[in-house]
DNA sequence: TTGTACGCGTTATCAC
DNA sequence: GTGATAACGCGTACAA
């Protein structure tokens, strides 16, 4: 069932049926409803190959989005897919794996789809070059990416991130302004960029206060409850921190059921601080003191500026907000 | 830049570059190289459009989802997603928005797209009709999705999910046998079709126990843990039931802050029991006693299914399967 | 082993 | 207001 066989039925050209399809206006009234009755009575409905190999703008926004499962980000594509409706374009939204290269992934998808401008949502773009996007004249916004510092502001893409160093520095400053010293840390893995950013937080806050640092407190809990609470268990078999900082808030669950499992109690015995600023932070008992991503306002950023530039304002740049210290009540003073 | 471009650049004709692109053997080892070259150098990439429109089968199993964010669903995609991977096609992950009509979208992804087969994750099939799907000739699984029963096993649909009837019966009836008659239910609301089903399960274990039903008893959460936070604050300001019973764990994890925060202790004062398994429920301080859907049986089971109907055995079938009750430390005997 | 030519289903252009 | 027809970029039968 194509176009033709419509035409055919309806006992009209294919350009009229195309027109029908398409709310062109110059079709006379009782022609558009006879061919409309026609492909609603055959269940017609337009490939949409077909459609985009043959259109020159398509009106397609891609989003691109690092895994099929992270709450962080889904949140900030219903914000941006509003914006996107608003404009009268359309969403296409991708995953990739997690092995997957993100740079041969948005190459691939702005010329498979013929986009318009891309947003990508987390991912790993450590091997982008001056020139990566060069041949692309369609804008690209890399948003809560983290990229390495001397690529910013130089290539054809827009970044939009927290400066995670920093925020982590801020949280772990502020457990030593309470008195804490003796602070672990639950890290991804080495590898991750963001948790490598907070990391390197981490280490800043210590040195500056001249406290030593332990490798025996950095634990891997790969951004997983489970993997967290299992390596706080280990952890407190052998020492007692008197607070764990853990670079997101999954893991700080994780954590925090934990300490409760040892027969401790969070903030009393063991303070903790998380990352992201996910309602959960806020429903645990006790809340969960975190530094909380300003969400909203990356992805208002995020899609506010795909469309200056595709309105005419060509500037790239390179945004790094500030995400803040939420109190909640898992940190004592001592 | 496209394929005539790159056979042009590299001295040979499109169809060997056709060849070189889709690894088809009949190449020579050099001519292979040199166009592997070419491409290289000029980021050449090919038009999806143009081949999906070309092929005739696509190998291509699309993945519907009902909104951008769901851990239940996303869950389960990545299950089905290795099996696909296995069997040697690709994955299409689409998303639908929260007001679209399922049907609909299941018609049009397959016709677009033109795919093998599909499997729907969530969202409402409530219009569907016998011969809903009867043009459509490749196999449909709808997955963790309410149907009419009447409609089980006519169509040409195959379904897997849970009794949520029975589940939430069962999850009832274990706070009854525990002594508890003023149970609260939170559900989503009156539309939602997994929530009515388990609220028909609240329903008849209280009249089977002869425990008459208070309409005050009845919560509406939307599967929010904000909303469910506030809903129980105001019901404990009215009256306190001894059990609460929601009807997902976010709600469940909205109940229990509610619950503290009001000075009450969980279990003690007021018991809870969730539903879905999600890993927060066992991280939460007390443990949640939840209903634990087998995602990654029905996940497992969605895609061996697929893949038995795509290689000849056209057979469909419906399978409701037992959620069974993980006990954690919300309920107490009274 | 390689090249030519046609058709996939649609939209855009032009003629009527 | 409507219809014929040439692209869009690719895969493939068939010819060489």
């Amino acid at each position: 069932m194509n176009i033709k066989d419509i035409a055919r039925l309806s006992g009209v050209g294919v350009s009229t049926v195309s027109r029908v399809v398409n709310n062109h206006p110059d079709v006379k009234k009782e022609t558009r409803e006879h061919v409309l009755n026609i492909i609603k009575e055959y269940n017609y409905i337009p490939n949409s190959s077909a459609r985009v190999l043959k259109q020159i703008s398509t009106k397609n926004i891609g989003i691109l989005i690092k895994g099929i499962f992270n709450p962080f980000l889904s949140e900030m594509v219903s914000i941006i897919s509003k914006k996107i409706q608003f404009e009268g374009y359309t969403m296409l939204l991708q995953h990739t794996e997690v092995e997957e290269d993100d740079i041969e992934s948005t190459l691939r998808f702005i010329k498979e789809r013929k986009l318009q401008g891309v947003i990508c949502l987390g991912g790993k773009f450590n091997d982008i070059q001056e020139d990566t996007f060069k041949h692309i004249d369609v804008p690209i916004i890399l948003t809560s990416i983290n990229l390495p510092v001397a690529m910013n502001n130089k290539q054809h893409v827009s970044i939009i991130d927290i400066n995670n160093e920093e925020a982590a520095y801020k949280a772990v400053n502020y457990l030593i302004e309470k008195g804490h010293k003796d602070i672990s840390i639950m890290i991804c893995d080495e590898k991750e960029a963001a948790s490598l950013e907070r990391y390197k937080g981490y280490c800043r806050a210590l040195e500056e206060s001249n406290i030593p640092f332990d490798k025996e407190n950095v634990l891997k809990g790969h951004y997983l409850m489970e993997k967290a609470y299992e390596e706080t268990i280990k952890l407190l078999q052998n020492k007692k921190p008197t607070a764990i900082f853990a670079v997101s808030d999954s893991m700080a669950i994780g954590v925090a059921k934990a300490i409760t499992d040892s027969g401790l109690q969070i903030g009393q015995d063991i303070s903790i601080v998380g990352f992201d600023g996910m309602d959960i932070a806020q429903y645990y008992t006790p809340t969960i003191t975190t530094v909380k991503q300003p969400r909203e306002e990356m992805a208002k950023l995020s899609a506010d500026l795909l469309f200056e530039q595709l309105n005419g304002n060509k500037q790239s740049i390179s945004i790094l907000l500030d995400a803040d210290l939420i109190e909640g009540n898992s940190c004592i003073e001592i």
